[in-house]
DNA sequence: CAACTGCGAAAAATCGATTTATCCATTTTG
DNA sequence: CAAAATGGATAAATCGATTTTTCGCAGTTG
């Protein structure tokens, strides 16, 4: 820390007075107000430039009813696709001369209400919600109650009172489906988090609604978690090991969250199955490690940018008085097939090993 | 977005005029003041809890010297390491009621001292720095020039201005030299990035010193990039080029940043090259991803959570006027040997292909 | 009984800006 | 030439709290 005392920075009236006029006519001259003598516009720009004055944001919003912050919740701040999201929303709001505040929900409701709460204190002009579950949480009751201006993005389908902004990933489910059904797979396992009703259900749905489209008699389990990551590895275990029992199990899993498909991988390397040669991968959620692995994993590919942008410009419109029935909007997702998934039965060791 | 209007919040005034005492009493109440009738306190209580009263913490702030605010600003919000590093901070923020504001600098130090000089006009009570390249930027520069309160992490090693916190990576890097020679290793290379000088040679000399102490003769190959991530790919693809014409190449590699761990394993791939068969490989930073595929990738585990709460500690003792010269505080790092790193020529196809 | 002490609370100043109301000096108009 | 209109700037109110100052009243004291 400096040893230097912070010295006390210049305010309007410092300009003011160094410029020989009032601190109304200061702010109007910044505020870019035309109605100021030329030359007392100019001395007011030479005091700034001398002071090195810079507008007060806590004091400038003071008298605002819509205070220039944003309010961002996220879910975690950990992965690649919060991080992101994080990292673009503070680009977006800066560009427009807000400030952006993040707050992580840590995976709770109880504490998204919480957070919700303090922007609410702060009279944010807007926030970006991306719940934990769903649109239908305690938070988004929580700003239709106190009338706070927002849009909900990431695991939400809808909703009667604010914009959503979220992946297509009932169309990206259904890429995927194709995708598999076209390399001959007829049992395929989807893992999911049944917490996250809303999206889980959308890609489940598309998933399925392709496959049986495809191949009406295609075989598809599902295994999920009610809300938790670590049940689905228990969960999972308990699944393979009945499968090989019957003797039969799937020739790929489609993961519909980041998380199962590590757990995947983890129970993959337990049993000692590789892929493709064993099992088929693909993940919804892409991340940067996934393409240097070997195999490089399948993963549908979220438009990250496109979401941050759309939920700011919907946001902001709703921000600057736009009206009209909430919208919900779809962002198309890229669906990238890797190494990780091949043609059933096609492997060196398609029995399957147990190595551990 | 609701269409109801956002109802005007009560104020102060409106709990003092509801309670019948003025808004000093009111705010002296919440202070927790002892010189207030225990009846008129009652009814201040009364009055908040009916009209659902909450400060406004942008308000209050306004008449305090330091405001209850906290910046961060962090290289990227990308990685599992700084994203875990916001979440931490904005914890312990909150428990000590204060409100993190956080920012990236893009990983460029022209961003990282202007986004600085928006926190300076937050009058942000302290800041946490992960400078982009080290101590020396410009951003330490203009904190120490407006006697701003703050601490440095991650990139740096020590400073005459202000608090530094970050990992033990030369204890770290020694470790991992041990844990190399150990396994019989005698020529390894060693990546990384030159711009952040602080850290990049902490670990480089650390590593160097304690490799060299236990085999004098050991050969260490050093490739380092200058300041992207993109060079180095080509660098280290002409590297090994030239070591395969003369025969020779090193049997581990130790990458000292985590994009330098996923470009060995990029160009791993490339070449057909497994771990730890082929080569061995040891990255400086963990990830989730690196126990689940297979190989796991051994890595330097930095204590982000100690990292995180001894920034917070030390920034807080000089916030509340703590003097003394600045300390340079070290965490200790774990080492997580994996199977991406076994004996030199153990592996089945230790001489490597070149599958593409 | 006037002056003094203290307690508790209200009034007023403050933080740093923005915005509204006001005012003065020209200029235009009747 | 007096009255009205206008341009340009200032004074003052405001935002919602905190903090300092002032004040009234009760109980003590000389």
């Amino acid at each position: 820390m400096a040893h230097r005392q912070a010295q006390r920075r210049s305010s309007i009236h410092d300009v003011a007075s160094r410029a020989g006029v009032s601190a109304a006519t200061v702010s109007k001259v910044l505020a870019g107000v035309t109605t100021v003598k030329p030359e007392n516009a100019q001395r007011v720009f030479d005091a700034v430039e001398h002071l090195g004055y810079r507008v007060d944001p806590l004091a400038s919003d003071m008298r605002r009813a819509k205070r220039r912050i944003i309010g961002a919740i996220m879910p975690e701040f950990e992965s690649e696709f919060f991080g992101q999201m994080v990292s673009e929303l503070e680009g977006l709001a800066e560009q427009r001369g807000y400030t952006l505040v993040a707050a992580s929900s840590r995976e709770s409701e109880a504490r998204e209400k919480e957070v919700l709460a303090r922007m609410h204190d702060w009279r944010v002009a807007g926030v970006v919600l991306a719940p934990v579950r769903n649109e239908h949480g305690p938070a988004a009751g929580f700003m239709k109650a106190n009338g706070m201006t927002g849009v909900l993005i990431d695991r939400v389908l809808a909703d009667d009172a604010f914009d959503t902004v979220s992946a297509d990933s009932a169309a990206a489910s259904a890429e995927v489906a194709r995708e598999l059904i076209g390399k001959g797979h007829r049992h395929i396992l989807v893992i999911g988090l049944g917490q996250q009703a809303a999206t889980v259900r959308a890609r489940l749905d598309g998933f399925r609604a392709k496959a049986l489209e495809l191949v009406p008699d295609v075989r598809i389990d599902v295994v999920l978690s009610e809300s938790e990551v670590e049940p689905l590895r228990a969960l999972l275990h308990d699944y393979f090991d009945k499968g090989a029992k019957g003797g039969e199990r799937p020739t790929a899993v489609y993961s519909l969250f980041l998380k199962g498909t590590l757990v995947a991988l983890s129970e993959f390397r337990r049993r000692g199955w590789h892929c493709p040669d064993d099992i088929s991968l693909v993940g919804f959620d892409d991340a940067e490690w996934m393409q240097v692995t070997w195999p490089a994993i399948a993963a549908v590919v979220q438009p990250v940018r496109q979401i941050a942008a759309q939920a700011m410009d919907v946001l902001f419109a709703r921000i600057d008085g736009g009206d009209g029935p909430p919208k919900a909007r779809l962002e198309p997702c890229k669906v990238l097939m890797r190494e990780s998934v091949g043609s059933p039965g096609s492997g060196p060791h398609s029995g399957g090993g147990n190595r551990q």
